[in-house]
DNA sequence: GTGTATCTTGAATGCATATTCAAGATTAAT
DNA sequence: ATTAATCTTGAATATGCATTCAAGATACAC
């Protein structure tokens, strides 16, 4: 008997980071195997292909961002503080260059759609889970008389959502953060309004 | 002598449906020798490789797009209504499976990004282009009385843009016509308030 | 009609890539 | 210490790709 020697959680991150920097197609195995420090032969063993990666880091990816939408929703008692500072959040690396700045999710969507049906489910359904989540949180704010009940918790979360792609796109064409930052706050204003 | 004999706008055009269907990686030039008619010599005869048949593709996606908005500006004598049917013909592509759903651009954009400054950088001079004849157009309607003049025609243009982007985007998470076409409204009604 | 410059053709080249696999290394139980 | 099961290693394979180029075809000038 032999236990595997490496660290899952670890191994995924380094491999998100490395998807969301180049893109999955241009993301080699070379490149995943110099980010993960695994060998082709592990990456094949525990993950099936590159695709199987893909998709389990997808799937922590996930996991990482609910955590700490939690932990950000548990240190705010309203949902215009929460709001902002998640917007902030999503905001602030933007601006800057780091690997974060874009979203796993939509960008794998854009560069594989219409090409792996299958991985198209996945990035979708995550993408729909997320936008649920905060369709809750604006659900709680209208039950507490925060916001008012139309629009529906659903279409602030809708508008929300499309706010937030609509930002991360701009980001990336050329970042004035000080437009950013007036941006992600008209948005707020219209989502709470 | 001798001239050229193919259709230079033509095989741009084909070229330029093909890189939004597949992003421009996955267009292999043997794809692209189907969809344009066109041998690979050719091809690299008048164009220099792939990538430069990307930028004159773009370069003409970009002329195409500029003569649609202006005839249908010319075509409406208000602001609402001009950006309401400009909108319409985001949005119902969007919800189509049609190859123009997505924008050749922000594609293009996102999948090149960090990989290749020349493109990256045409690309977001492209965008800002356009933002810039949205704003011009906001800033006609300010002045005819249309509108306010806060926010400026420039805020009104930035907002604009960003939801054409989160709305394509949430387009192609899963699209639901009905939801696409109440946030296109939500959205018109915010940059005219 | 002849010559020549230019365009067209598509097979050949070389490189990058995802994936496989058999040999070597390591662990844990006996 | 020995064994057996499992993991690790990385070179080898096969495929797909962008690009080149020399031979063939065509149109214009005279």
């Amino acid at each position: 008997m032999r236990s595997a020697e490496f660290d899952r959680e670890h191994v995924l991150r380094q491999a998100m980071t490395a998807f969301m920097q180049h893109g999955y197609s241009k993301t080699s195995m070379q490149k995943l195997t110099q980010a993960t420090g695994l060998h082709p032969g592990s990456i094949y063993c525990a993950f099936n292909n590159k695709k199987g990666l893909l998709l389990a880091s997808v799937e922590q990816y996930q996991k990482d961002k609910n955590e700490q939408f939690a932990q950000l929703c548990a240190s705010h008692d309203n949902i215009k503080s929460a709001l902002q500072a998640f917007l902030a959040d999503i905001a602030h690396p933007c601006a800057s260059n780091e690997a974060t700045k874009v979203c796993l999710l939509t960008r794998t969507l854009s560069e594989v759609d219409g090409q792996d049906d299958e991985v198209t489910q996945v990035l979708a359904n995550n993408l729909s889970a997320f936008e649920d989540s905060l369709e809750n949180v604006l659900s709680e704010a209208i039950n507490k008389g925060e916001i008012g009940s139309t629009p529906s918790a659903k279409e602030r979360a809708q508008y929300l959502v499309v706010g937030i792609y609509g930002l991360r796109t701009y980001a990336s064409t050329g970042n004035d953060p000080k437009a950013l930052k007036r941006l992600s706050e008209q948005l707020l204003e219209h989502v709470l309004r």
